[in-house]
DNA sequence: AACGCAAATGATAGCGCAACCATTGTGCTT
DNA sequence: AAGCACAATGGTTGCGCTATCATTTGCGTT
């Protein structure tokens, strides 16, 4: 039907008909005629419309209905050098994780209206610059990142990109504007000390992929354990692969074998990996929680209902959309944040999984 | 440190210093002068570097890179006509079905070098044509939206912006462009015929948010029992609400109350109601599968792995995203393309939950 | 009645880039 | 040696819109 249809184009007999209907793009230009007025009026009903008399705003609300004109973005970014555009870079798409904080971004972009540009860094500094190249190509007006370990480079050049900035997901020392996020440290710190306290000894530790927060939070679980002289780094399974229940389960059978059974305890840095070593416990027919606690992280749905339920780290992710995409969002209009950064907390949701009867 | 400080621009002294260094944006122009070019060259060095020779291009290169120089791509757009965006449309950021669409979406385009502008219109046309309006202004080189239920107005524009436009999700009779997608009304069908081939006799039906695609799957299982004539309006449950583990809960509870019991199946349509059925199903010490079959949708991750396993309906998500992005792609490449309407086809996945010892 | 002031509308210019066409230079053919 | 093809580079123009600065109109003030 559509589709490239340059050929028809230059069928076009010579310059005979003058433009066959909806052969060209509408302009503001187009319009104005339409309605016999300056295209800048034009401009004031679309963006502007309280300083335009009513009959006129509607004579030429008409005329964009009729004609069914959009306007070009591009050009008025280029006029006005307001892109309207926000830029977001996550290192995962299929993470509900992100998902969520994105949903909590789009809400607040989208009421404010801004639309959202969304880059996947798939966890690598090194895409992660050419990504956030690529959205400062747009111009946005404002840029969510995620995390802190950006190439020098890419710190470097949105330094002087002088659009705000908000880092998620973590809490950082020197964040390059804003930051909102949580601590990954101490969170693991406290589920350790959670599981302590419920009376568990030998608390093994499962992770994945091991980004820099779940670094974060096996450093947490380390020094609490050092702290008690109860650390063993031989109960610390951990692979580069992604998260899955699957990986989980499996992670969980070679912790297993290789501890012979000693371990009563396992923090899983996500709900996923947690539900995939209590699936597989359940194969096993080790009794959880009596002979075995497990903590997740995150918190995700399934933690509450699963059977048992699973003890895990719940974290306000929408609230954190939200809460950076107003922080720019105010910035834009000039209003005060109270501060430039901002700990979200986080709070260990105890469940069956890991008391002991 | 940055952030809005237009302040700073006025404090300028007078025209004094000639530009305050990375006061003002560099453009192609600053490049071009700084490598003793034209403004031209600069410009191929970017697109076309094959076109200028290599002594030039690298010179030019370092000037990039020292001034680090980010392209306009507003004023690329309006220069060329060209966007290098592609628009999509989805219902829901948050549910993991469109998550892996997108994933597939992203790989396929990132690869070809295209910007993805993603809007969420919650389930609503309205709000789809809001959204799809937006992405129109963006100029978008394709689009990609869900389903077949657009508003006429939206329809119309659709058709005129002479672009290629994949409809996914579900298999249309009439698409505007083209059409990736499976039907849904033969896999609620094929599912009742799956449980009434383990011997189950009442067949319950789970629904939540009931968008276009659900109410398909649930005309396929009203079809299969009535050809049988075992079809009872009794033995459905539905909300509006939108689907969760602790909605599936319910609606199973409230389905139990009903009809005291006597139904001996559920058909959820997604594995999140089927997850919370069959956790409260173990609450309620009902027996999955001997007293009760239970069949979720989408295949997620832990149907496979839940005890005991979910008979689930497997659709290939990242696949159809995929499609649909490398559809746009060859039709822009102007490749040719094997067929405008792509059945993706599903297949049940039959587990334990199903299966009557 | 003359003035001023604000609201409503218009004319002009330019945002940063690439399309288009022109020009120059290089190496080859005959 | 003259001619030619083609690669490499540059100048000019305009994409569609809005910022900026006029200009016009209406209306209250003294």
């Amino acid at each position: 039907m559509l589709a490239k249809n340059n050929s028809q184009v230059q069928i076009l007999p010579m310059k005979t008909a003058k433009k066959r209907l909806s052969e060209k793009k509408i302009t503001l230009v187009d319009v104005a005629n339409a309605s016999g007025v300056s295209a800048i009026t034009v401009s004031r009903v679309i963006n502007q419309p309280e300083k335009v008399s009513e009959s006129l705003r509607i004579q030429v609300q008409k005329a964009i209905d009729s004609l069914g004109y959009i306007p070009n973005q591009h050009a008025s970014s280029l006029a006005s050098s307001k892109s309207r555009v926000i830029g977001v870079a996550i290192p995962s798409l299929s993470n509900i994780v992100f998902t969520e904080v994105l949903r909590g971004i789009y809400e607040v972009m989208g009421a404010n209206g801004y639309k959202v540009l969304l880059v996947d860094t798939h966890y690598s500094p090194l895409e992660e610059e050419k990504m956030i190249r690529t959205l400062l190509s747009q111009s946005p007006e404002g840029l969510i990142i995620t995390g802190g370990d950006q190439t020098k480079a890419c710190q470097n050049f949105l330094t002087k990109a002088r659009i705000p900035i908000v880092q998620i997901m973590e809490l950082l020392a020197d964040p390059i504007d804003m930051n909102v996020g949580f601590a990954h440290g101490r969170a693991g710190y406290d589920v350790v000390k959670h599981l302590i306290g419920q009376g568990y000894e030998r608390i093994g530790f499962i992770g994945a992929r091991m980004d820099p927060r779940v670094q974060q939070r096996m450093q947490g679980y380390k020094l609490a354990l050092e702290q008690m002289g109860k650390f063993d780094k031989n109960l610390i399974v951990t692979t580069p692969e992604p998260s899955s229940i699957g990986v989980g389960g499996e992670l969980f059978k070679s912790l297993m074998a290789s501890t012979n059974g000693v371990v009563d305890a396992v923090f899983c840095v996500n709900d996923d990996l947690a539900l995939g070593a209590l699936f597989e416990a359940q194969r096993m027919n080790i009794n959880v929680p009596q002979d075995l606690a497990i903590c997740g992280f995150n918190d995700i749905e399934a933690a509450a209902y699963v059977n048992p339920s699973l003890t895990s780290v719940s974290v306000g992710r929408y609230e954190m959309g939200v809460k950076a995409a107003d922080m720019i969002i105010r910035v834009l209009n000039e209003k005060p944040i109270e501060s430039r950064k901002v700990d979200m907390g986080y709070e260990i949701k105890k469940r069956v999984s890991t008391s002991r009867l």
